[in-house]
RNA sequence: CGGGGUGUAGCGCAGUUGGCUAGCGCACUUGAUUUGGGAUCAAGGGGUCGGGGGUUCGAGUCCCUCCACCCCGACCA
């Protein structure tokens, strides 16, 4: 490829509106082009990687017998409905109609359609297990897309589905995954991404794992604890909390006049926010409220509640808040449960015997709260909250710590889902029409493509693990007018082109500096120059980003050009 | 969906209480001099000022309305 002919604008300025280097290499790269919130024109160089991950992936995919098939991206209302999910899945899912007024919508996940079109086929266990495979592009109008190829609301992805006649069976494929993922994310220059127990969210079943690569560009918390291998999404992160230690004593108010907060009342009677039962209210999908009690010094993860109270989680209305004297609610006068509202004791409140609450009365708290004496019935204590830096693992020994990291890929064990509802079966050995268990394998493409530059560059452009390098050797010539010069790297382009490694020559009338630039936002692994060290009849090769690694070839002869090319081929670090 | 903001050349921006032919930097074209880290000089090309409507002798500027995009939040495999 010439560079004066790869369509892409690269600048030298740093866009606004780019917190994320990735983001910012991509426009400045001429990689991507915005076209509208949240969709992007792929240009030449992103494609390549682009297609340079979606080899990777699938060898490792046809390695653990993927079959590779292609789903579409229009979908009929019925094929949705079926599963359930037109009418759960809500406006993230586009939806349009035909010129005959049939809905339709555009695929944001495939089992739907996967299933259908296993179930017309698989019909005697001898066929199972099975997984197909597809790199398809998914539409998900998401609420606000960001970060550019981080979040979009068109984007690539893997997405892989596994069926089978047993669990243990899709439990040991679930395994062989994994392993493959661990094997795809080291090839494509994530080896730190981690395996972190996730959210099943709208997927539905019940085990399910994230590949999330650990950096300050993530949107998601991610706890893991200091000893063992624990790693979590904070969504569904466990721990211990470490319990006050505080003795029983007698119930007492307090005058709290003007207090809203745990912090007002610690501000205003010498607290500590470990001391309270705090109260935090939401609406549900029935029009009740849930009263959730934590721990003063935690938080509630809605996540973790909404799956307890099975509901949506809501902002509690103000006529209850006024009503239950929001800023003052404590436990003592609640009913367990009632027309209104119910009532949840999250773990961190067991071990407590002296609370500081609220009176339920305006500018009133009472210490000396004993869930045993002073309630008449037993909380079921339940795990609601956050996990916090510094809480005790379920391992017992290590400490939890928190990192933000970018969910890259994520895995699902949907058992029956999609099967029973769509009415998958297969006859067994004895004849017996059996539903079969299904998982899910997703790999987000275009946000690896970003999750690469996040962590493999320098401050002046990305620089691409060989294997997805775009351009794998880029050859800068610094004076095109001089013809023997124009020749060698010509000679040296077409060399490498023909042995089938893309290659970027850089053969236009622009000063060096302009040249190196914009190789340094192509990220070629190898750069070669020809130079100022052409007269001497040697070459420089570098490697990004260690200029000083240069070396010098002799060149006095055309032989030599093919030393360049062997060199780079051979080159023993490559494919790191 | 709530709060805030921005729309003027490919990109980044200026444009005063309404005023004359809509400007600047980068990029682009042509010529000359440069050539190992984003060169210099000269001459050029490129605009429905987001769309529509209104007020006015006159609108990039004021009013109404619609749209798009960005940021914060809610939300979210």
């Amino acid at each position: 490829m010439l560079m004066s002919k790869l369509v892409g604008e690269r600048f030298k300025e740093k866009p606004a509106d780019c917190s994320l280097v990735s983001h910012e290499f991509l426009i400045r790269g001429g990689y991507i082009r915005h076209v509208t919130n949240g969709v992007y024109s792929l240009m030449t160089p992103a494609l390549k990687v682009v297609q340079n991950i979606e080899n990777i992936v699938r060898e490792e995919m046809n390695k653990i017998d993927g079959q590779e098939v292609l789903f579409p991206n229009i979908m009929p209302k019925e094929l949705w409905d079926e599963s359930g999910r037109y009418t759960s899945v809500g406006s993230e899912m586009f939806r349009f109609v035909d010129r005959a007024d049939r809905p339709l919508v555009l695929g944001m996940t495939h089992e739907e359609p996967c299933v259908d079109a296993a179930r017309a086929s698989a019909t005697s266990y001898t066929q199972y297990p099975f997984c197909m495979y597809q790199f398809q592009t998914k539409f998900r109008d998401e609420p606000r897309p960001r970060n550019g190829l981080i979040r979009l609301r068109e984007f690539i992805m893997k997405d892989a589905y596994s069926f089978h006649t047993s669990t243990e069976d899709l439990e040991q494929y679930y395994e062989r995954v994994k392993s493959a993922y661990f094997r795809m994310y080291a090839r494509m220059g994530l080896g730190e991404a981690v395996c972190v127990a996730g959210d099943n969210g709208m997927m539905g079943g019940k085990i399910a794992h994230e590949f999330t690569l650990l950096c300050p560009a993530g949107e998601d918390i991610i706890a893991h604890c200091s000893h063992c291998n624990y790693y979590a999404n904070s969504e569904v992160a466990v721990s211990k909390v470490h319990p006050t230690g505080r003795q029983p004593t007698e119930l007492k108010e307090l005058t709290t006049t003007d207090c809203h907060t745990v912090q007002d009342v610690c501000d205003l009677c010498g607290g500590s926010p470990e001391y309270f039962a705090k109260a935090v209210i939401y609406r549900l999908q029935d029009g009740r409220h849930v009263i959730a009690f934590v721990r003063g010094d935690y938080d509630i993860e809605e996540c973790k509640l909404q799956k307890i109270v099975q509901s949506e989680l809501y902002e509690a209305t103000p006529e209850f808040l006024l009503k239950m004297h929001a800023g003052s609610v404590g436990p003592i006068g609640l009913m367990r449960e009632c027309k209104e509202y119910i009532v949840i004791f999250d773990e961190s409140l067991r071990e407590e015997h002296n609370l500081w609450i609220g009176a339920n009365r305006k500018g009133v708290h009472l210490t000396g709260f004993d869930y045993a004496r002073d309630l008449d019935y037993t909380p079921d204590f339940v795990d609601i909250r956050k996990v916090k830096v510094g809480d005790i693992c379920s391992c017992g020994k290590g400490e939890i710590s928190l990192s933000k990291g970018v969910e890259i890929g994520n895995i699902f064990q949907l058992g029956k889902k999609y099967t029973k509802p769509m009415n998958m079966t297969y006859l067994n050995a004895e004849g017996v029409a059996c539903t079969p268990t299904m998982g899910c394998y997703g790999l987000g493409v275009t946000r690896c493509v970003a999750s690469i530059i996040e962590v493999n560059h320098d401050e002046r452009g990305p620089i691409w693990p060989y294997e997805v390098a775009p351009f794998k050797v880029h050859i800068c010539i610094t004076n095109t007018k001089n013809n023997d010069m124009l020749q060698a790297g010509k000679t040296l382009h077409d060399l490498f082109r023909n042995a089938g490694i893309d290659v970027l020559l850089d053969e236009r009338k622009v000063s060096s500096g302009v040249q190196f630039a914009d190789a340094d936002l192509l990220g070629a692994p190898f750069r070669v120059i020809v130079g100022r060290d052409f007269a001497n009849s040697t070459l420089d090769i570098l490697e990004r980003p260690v200029e000083v690694s240069s070396k010098l070839f002799d060149f006095s002869k055309v032989m030599a050009v093919r030393d360049v090319f062997e060199f780079v081929q051979n080159y023993p670090d490559k494919t790191l």
